[in-house]
DNA sequence: GACTTTTTCAGGAATGGTTATTGATGCAAG
DNA sequence: CTTGCATCAATAACCATTCCTGAAAAAGTC
């Protein structure tokens, strides 16, 4: 499965133009590695455990282009620097508002939703996604 | 229907504690004399010309107040500043990737998705809203 | 392989939206 | 009137992100 994604990855590149560098590399590679949904700051701080040389700066271009050839999927919440997600399946994600966390809602599909949205307005959708928010169960808990 | 909203208005100052400043009724009068959906900063401008003494600050401040109590909803695009919305029915807005307008979809039913997310996540769900884009007709025939 | 052109990178400065701080101001209760 | 507390204006600070620069690396060319 690894090599389909690696696949996916070269094919991705060479199709836009840019090259597939060392840093883009470690970016994805960060991402897989992390388990969750990273901000642009975490993914550096991951990064930079291999290769101390790399700039904030370059993560954040790294993952502007990346997210430009459809590799990865930037996700914007209210009082939250933007998460970064490999799966760019359609899914979606609920932010947990006490303690931040991101996780994955599984099973709720979106196609019948997006159609009638099209349906409805004279615009020419290019993009629809969910913003949820809720309390996790830990923090439900830990009342 | 100016009173039912009045009526509305000094009730939940009421309940919250927050008192109904002249600031802040002229920043809920803004909103409502915006056709469409303000930014913070468009908001101080129209709010500066009846009273050039208010400060930016005091906008953002009575905006958190005026959608902590409910009056009012924020949205959060990205590649734009947070948009607010007097209108609290549950709705979905559109926002044109080219020229940044902001349009209401109608007719729209939410409901039952909402129920569906319900059901998939342990979380305790608190807010669910659509981020849709897309490119609004004027911007599409100005190709 | 050396040369040229193009792209990317690192580091740091700059930006823009938003929040925090502070002292002043205004209104309410006694 | 005056004491107390919420709110306000002004401005400084903050933080995520973008921009800018010269250097380095990669790709293209002979």
């Amino acid at each position: 499965m690894a090599s389909a994604l690696e696949r996916d990855v070269r094919e991705r590149f060479r199709r836009s133009g840019y090259t597939l560098t060392s840093q883009r590399r470690a970016v994805l590679e960060a991402l897989k590695d992390f388990k969750g949904h990273p901000s642009a700051e975490e993914v550096y701080l991951v990064v930079k455990k291999k290769n101390p040389r790399v700039a904030l700066g370059t993560v954040y271009q790294a993952l502007s282009v990346l997210e430009e050839i459809g590799l990865i999927e930037a996700k914007h919440w209210s009082e939250s620097p933007v998460r970064y997600d490999l799966n760019t399946e359609p899914h979606h994600d609920i932010r947990c508002v006490r303690c931040g966390e991101v996780t994955e809602i599984p099973g709720v599909e979106f196609e019948d939703f997006a159609t009638r949205i099209r349906e409805n307005t004279p615009y020419e959708v290019t993009n629809a996604s969910l913003v949820i928010e809720g309390v996790c169960p830990d923090c439900q808990s830990r009342n």
